[in-house]
DNA sequence: ATATACGTTCGGGATGAACAAACGCCACGG
DNA sequence: CCGTGGCGTTTGTTCATCCCGAACGTATAT
């Protein structure tokens, strides 16, 4: 026998779940970092990420040839397919295209900011906005991710998800405060959840800006869960007696549901054409 | 000897250039599909790729950890983190944060559509645009490639490129065919950047777009080699006589120097900081 | 009920990724 | 002018890792 008894080595993914191929996570955390460093060079990543330099060398050369980063002058960045990508996912996105319309019509009707938030894990991810006569500036950015329990759009999807998901979401992730008023405790949650669901609608108190308000309704999917979300932001002067009780909820709602028929019919038409 | 004569393998990266990452190509090479296919399952991914199902069942996991891709029922779509990595590319972006403010004043100055295009190698990529009061819809869509020598902006970029450069990248990329009136022969693609250099300016002859006419301006970089360039496009019908041979290209050139001189400030602000 | 198609899991063997060290390069500074 | 340090790049070798193929479980359709 060739080399006598084989050691018995430590091979496998240890243990964490499912087989992975661990060169395409070390690709996806060298993407990561050259987006936390804004750019960088490989001796830096290389001690970032503790791996040996030829070994960064080798990635970010992968990388380069397909268009995922650029380098110029030793400096690595990350390229601009990722707007081509990002465009792409965006548009491909069935919620986005059945809800651009009413989106704006929200926005021209109240004034106010409109917003698109679409779930994916236990965060929402803000989608695409339409701005009213007198919407506020927000900093928020398309793609950007907060958890679900701190916004009111996030916490519209959540109330209407299963139980049993909610309590696996926060199993997974607990609630990171994010503001002083971010709900922390889990039944406190499942309160506001359950006021949410008898309203039908979710109310946001300033959870992650103070002075901001918003009235969010949850967007069904095809399978019946909630999958996104609208909502009118403005601030809380504005936001306020009948308006904020009675009508905005109402078109918050009535959109919503425009929005859910739009996608139905996309789907159905797409399973004809097949 | 253990195992006898090493029989010599054809081993390493056959031959095609420095090293790289097989796995990460891999990796690369299913997103692209991903987004060719508008999604796809594993079988359907593992016969357009030629690999096995149980290779791509790994691929797609590790990506799935990663918030490359989302899966549901079986189905693998790209997920919305590319979102949030193009709109910060986008916005990391030097000459985009430099001309945005730029965009809107030429926009609203002429009532036509302004664009902002970058170079990435051989390629335009279409980064911002602002729109004026009559401006025309396209279709084009941010983070949209093209080939450099088929729009108006991109031959404003090769035009001031060292005609070395120029030459390598015809020998590498050719000169696509585009519409009818594309430049297909490096001859006449030399003639015409000759012409732009002596206006300092290009204008487009609907190569792209038929009705579609742009004048377009090249924007430097420290390094003094154009990275970038800036366009007025509208109609044939309004863009004529004075205002298209005079007024548009002055409006444009003025612009694309005040946005090096921002690009110059910023640099150097950055560069004190550090 | 049977068959087909699909996603998933798993072992074993070949391949390829990682390391470390050396190299070339440039910019400083002695 | 040469030495020195920092950087990106290259390369040989070794051992881990990824790939294949085949089996399994499940859902859907005939």
């Amino acid at each position: 026998m060739c080399g006598g008894d084989a050691a018995i080595v430590m091979t496998e993914n240890s243990d964490d779940g499912p087989r992975t191929i661990q060169s395409v996570e070390k690709a996806c955390a060298i993407i990561r970092a050259l987006r936390e460093l804004d750019g960088a060079g490989i001796t830096e990543l290389a001690t970032h990420l503790d791996m040996s330099k030829g070994s960064v060398h080798t990635y970010l050369t992968t990388l380069k040839r397909n268009d995922l980063v650029t380098e110029s002058g030793g400096r690595y960045q990350l390229g601009l397919s990722f707007l081509d990508f990002g465009e792409y996912v965006k548009r491909q996105n069935l919620v986005y295209q059945s809800a651009q319309d009413s989106l704006d019509e929200m926005a021209t009707e109240t004034g106010e900011l409109a917003r698109l938030v679409m779930r994916e894990g236990a965060h929402g991810i803000y989608l695409a906005k339409a701005e009213g006569e007198n919407a506020i500036e927000t900093t928020v950015r398309p793609g950007q991710r907060e958890y679900l329990h701190c916004t009111s759009q996030g916490k519209a999807i959540l109330a209407h998800l299963p139980t049993s998901e909610v309590r696996r979401l926060i199993a997974e992730h607990g609630l990171p405060e994010r503001t002083a008023n971010t709900i922390t405790e889990a039944d406190e949650l499942f309160d506001e959840l359950e006021e949410i669901r008898s309203h039908g609608i979710a109310f946001s108190r300033s959870e992650l800006t103070r002075g901001l308000r918003c009235v969010a309704a949850p967007i069904y999917g095809t399978d019946g869960t909630p999958i996104a979300a609208i909502g009118i932001c403005g601030p809380t002067s504005r936001m306020q007696g009948d308006r904020f009780r009675e009508e905005y909820p109402k078109i918050v709602r009535d959109k919503a549901n425009v929005i859910e028929i739009n996608m139905q019919m996309a789907t159905k038409r797409h399973a004809e054409t097949s």
